[in-house]
DNA sequence: CTCGTAGTTTGACAGATGTCGTAGTACGGC
DNA sequence: GCCGTACTACGACATCTGTCAAACTACGAG
C-alpha cells in the first residue's frame, strides 16, 4: 500500500489515496517545513538534497522534518549516493487535494506565484 | 487596527492583514476544528452558536477550539444573549489567502463541494 | 430574586512536537 | 582498507496541545 516502486532507494511514502488532509495541513503548519516545501516548489520539480536548505536547525532536526513531510505525502525522497534527494509531490497533491498546495504556496511566498510551470 | 468595530459583544480577532498562514494551517490541522469550519461553511455564512455542533468533546474543549479558530482569524464570534454566535470569515480569508479555504473545504468534505454559493 | 442555559476559567494531565547532542550507519573517493 | 561526507537513530528535554472536571460568570425567563 504505497506508491513504492521497485525503484531502489525510494523511501516509503503514502499513496495518493492514502494522503490525509490533516497530516498535510499539520506538516505545512510548521515554519521550517513550510519553508522546505516552498523552496522545493521554487526549483520547480528538481531534486534537492537535505542540506541544500539553509535552515537554522541541526541535521537531526532536519531529518525529522523531512520525515514528517515524506510521511504526510508532501515530498518524495530517494537516496542517491550519500545524499538523499527530495522532490515535491505536487502532482499527487493536486490530484488528491485540488488547489490546496497552490493556494498554500501562493500564500507562503508571493515570489513563487508560478510554482510549477511544466516540470523540469 | 483590528477589524473590531464598536459592535458590542464582538470578540477580538486579527485583521485581514494580521492573518498568519501558519496559524491558519495549524488551526485547520485539528479534526475537531476542521469539522467546525466545514460545518460553518456548510450553512453558508449563517451564525451558529457553539453548541450547535455535535462534537465528541466537552464544553471546555469546545471553548478552547473556538478560541484557537478565532485567534487564527478563521471565525468571528460575538455574543448574543447567553449564546455566542460564530461565523466563518470566508471573505477575509479569501482576500488574504486566495483559494486556500476553498481548497481545504473541498478536500475536507466531498459533500460540501459547493460551500458558499450565496448564503443559503 | 431564583433558576437554568451557555459559555469561561482554572488546574491538571497525558501525549505529541520541535529541538539538540552524541553516536552510529551508508556510501564514494583515495 | 581508511576516511570524510551525508544522513539516521536514540535519548533527553522543554514546550505545546487536546482533553477533561469542577467551579465560576453572564444573561434571560419566570
Amino acid at each position: 500500500m504505497t506508491t513504492d516502486q521497485d525503484c531502489p532507494g525510494l523511501l516509503p511514502e503514502p499513496t495518493v489515496a492514502e494522503l490525509r488532509l490533516e497530516a498535510v495541513l499539520h506538516a505545512l503548519a510548521d515554519p521550517t517545513r513550510l519553508r522546505i516545501v516552498a523552496d522545493l516548489a521554487a526549483v520547480g520539480g528538481d531534486e534537492l538534497n537535505c542540506l541544500a536548505f539553509e535552515l537554522p536547525v541541526t541535521k537531526s532536526t532536519l531529518t525529522h522534518h523531512f520525515r514528517v513531510l515524506r510521511e504526510a505525502g508532501l515530498i518524495r525522497q530517494h537516496r542517491r549516493g550519500t545524499s538523499k534527494m527530495n522532490t515535491l509531490r505536487a502532482a499527487d497533491l493536486s490530484a488528491r487535494f485540488p488547489g490546496l498546495l497552490d493556494a498554500v504556496l501562493v500564500a507562503a511566498g508571493p515570489c513563487f506565484t508560478t510554482p510549477k510551470p511544466a516540470a523540469r
